[in-house]
DNA sequence: CGACGATTTGAAATCAGTCAAGAGCAGTGG
DNA sequence: CCACTGCTCTTGACTGATTTCAAATCGTCG
C-alpha cells in the first residue's frame, strides 16, 4: 500500500476515534496540494476567509493573536498530524493567526471537501470534531496556566505537554528534545517577558530539574517536572 | 404552535447556520428532562463520565478549573440557550468543572440522543460543532485577555462581552445588566484578585465608564468601553 | 572579521497580591 | 423589633513577583 502524504492525519483522528477502513481510504483520497513554507511565514491570518484546511506534515505552527497594546498571545503549539486550521475554516473567518515557526510542510485540503467529507463519512466528521475539542481542552488549560500558576510552574506546564505531545505523535524522546522557539516567543505562549522565561529556565536547571543547551531540553526526572508544573495528562484527552 | 422548553436551543444554533423545519423539529423533540439547581451545585464535575448534555434554560452557569495550588481558572460564563456540556460531553471525560452561579433550569439531553441527530441531521451536528468552536474562540479571547492586557482593560473587555452576549440572547439591555457574580468570582474568570478587581471597578467608575450600585452595571459609553477593554465583537462570530 | 539576532545578567520601577480591618447588607432566631 | 451571624464589599499599608531598561556576551552566517 502506498504511503499517502495524509497518513498522518489518519493516525491522528484514530487517537481520538476508531475508524473502519472506508473512513480510513476517504480520508487518504481527499484532495490535497502539498506546500512548503519558511519559518515566519503565516498560514491563515485573522480575518481571513479560509479556502483550505492545513495539516501539518513537517515543522511546527503556532496559533496566536495580537492585542491592541501590541502584546502577543500564543495559544497553542502544532506539530506533524495536527489539522491546524480547522477551526477558522468551520467558522469561516478566521479570529485568530496561524504561523509557521519553523519550516514547514503542509497538505492544503479544501474546506469544501472537508464538509463533504463530514457528511458522507460521519464517524470522520466526529472524529474532527473531536480534534477541536481537544485543542480547546488545550486552550482552557493554557488560561489555567497563564492565569493562576507563577512563572516556574507555567514554564515547567509547557515542558511537559510539548514533551508528552512530541511522544504521542512519535517525534523525538520524552525526555529529551529540541524546543523550535525562542524565548521571546516562549513568552508569548506563557504571558510573560523574555527576560523572566530566561530566569525562570535558568532556574529550573539550577534546582536540577532539566538541562538545556541552546534550545535543546532534557528532563532530568520527568514525573519531578510535572510536580512542579502542576501538570497532570488528563486535559490532553489521550487515554 | 406549543413552545418547547428547548426552544432556545434552536435559536442559540439558528446563529450559526441555518436550519431547516425538520432540523428543527428533530431538536425539538430530543428526549430530555428539566432540572431545577440552586447556585452553586454543580452540573458536572471534572473526571465524570457525563451522561447527560445540558441546556441552560434560566439563569448562569460557569466553566472552571481549580489548579494544584488552589486557584480557580473560570473560562467562560454561560447563559439561556447555551448548551454548556457539549465538550465535555463529546469527550467523554469532563476535563473541567460546570457550576450553577446562580438558581438555574436545565433540559438534561442524553449524550446518546445528540450523538443520533448528529447522524441523522449532519446540519445539526455541525451546527453544534459550530457552537463549541465559538466557545472555543471565547476561550481563546480569554487567554489573550488574562494573558496580555492589564487589570483596566480586562475587566472591562469582560463587561463588553457580557453585555453583547446577554443582548444576543435576548436578556437585559445592553448598557444596563446585573452581574450574577461575585467579586471573587470576577476575580477568578479574569486572574486577578478580588480586592484587585474592587478596586478596578472603582477605578472604572470614577473614570465615568460604568455606574454600579450593588452587583448591577450601566455602561455609560459602550464604544468608550469598548476601547478601553481593547474589545471587538468577531470572535464571538455573531454575523 | 563583522553583523545581527538571541541569550544572559543586573538594577530599578511597577502592577498586582497579601494582610488586615471596618462597613454594608440579608437572613435568622430570640 | 433587634441582635447576631455570615458573606460580600471596601479601603489602607505593605510586600513581592514580574517588568522594564540597559548593557554585555554568545553564536551563526555571510
Amino acid at each position: 500500500m502506498p504511503v499517502s502524504p495524509i497518513s498522518p492525519m489518519v493516525d491522528k483522528l484514530k487517537l481520538w476515534l476508531p475508524l473502519t477502513a472506508a473512513d480510513e481510504a476517504a480520508i487518504l483520497s481527499l484532495p490535497h496540494v502539498i506546500r512548503s513554507l519558511r519559518a515566519s511565514e503565516f498560514i491563515v491570518r485573522e480575518d481571513d476567509r479560509p479556502t483550505h484546511s492545513c495539516l501539518l506534515l513537517s515543522g511546527y505552527a503556532i496559533r496566536h493573536k495580537v492585542a491592541g497594546n501590541g502584546g502577543r498571545q500564543i495559544f497553542s503549539i502544532h506539530m506533524k498530524g495536527d489539522v491546524v486550521d480547522l477551526h477558522n475554516s468551520i467558522l469561516r473567518r478566521a479570529d485568530h493567526n496561524i504561523q509557521a515557526l519553523t519550516t514547514v510542510d503542509v497538505a492544503m485540503i479544501p474546506v469544501a471537501a472537508i464538509r463533504e467529507i463530514i457528511t458522507a463519512y460521519p464517524q470522520v466528521g466526529e472524529a474532527m470534531w473531536y480534534e477541536t475539542l481537544v485543542d480547546a481542552a488545550i486552550f482552557r488549560e493554557w488560561t489555567l496556566n497563564v492565569g493562576r500558576r507563577d512563572a516556574r510552574a507555567r514554564t515547567a506546564h509547557l515542558l511537559c505537554e510539548f514533551s508528552v505531545r512530541l511522544d504521542v505523535a512519535g517525534l523525538g524522546e520524552k525526555d529529551h528534545y529540541e524546543l523550535p522557539m525562542t524565548q521571546e516567543q516562549l513568552a508569548d505562549a506563557l504571558a510573560l517577558t523574555n527576560v523572566h522565561i530566561n530566569r525562570t529556565l535558568k532556574h529550573l536547571a539550577d534546582e536540577g530539574y532539566i538541562e538545556r543547551s541552546k534550545r535543546s531540553i532534557r528532563i532530568l526526572d520527568f514525573l519531578q517536572l510535572a510536580r512542579v508544573a502542576d501538570f497532570d495528562t488528563r486535559y490532553l484527552h489521550l487515554d
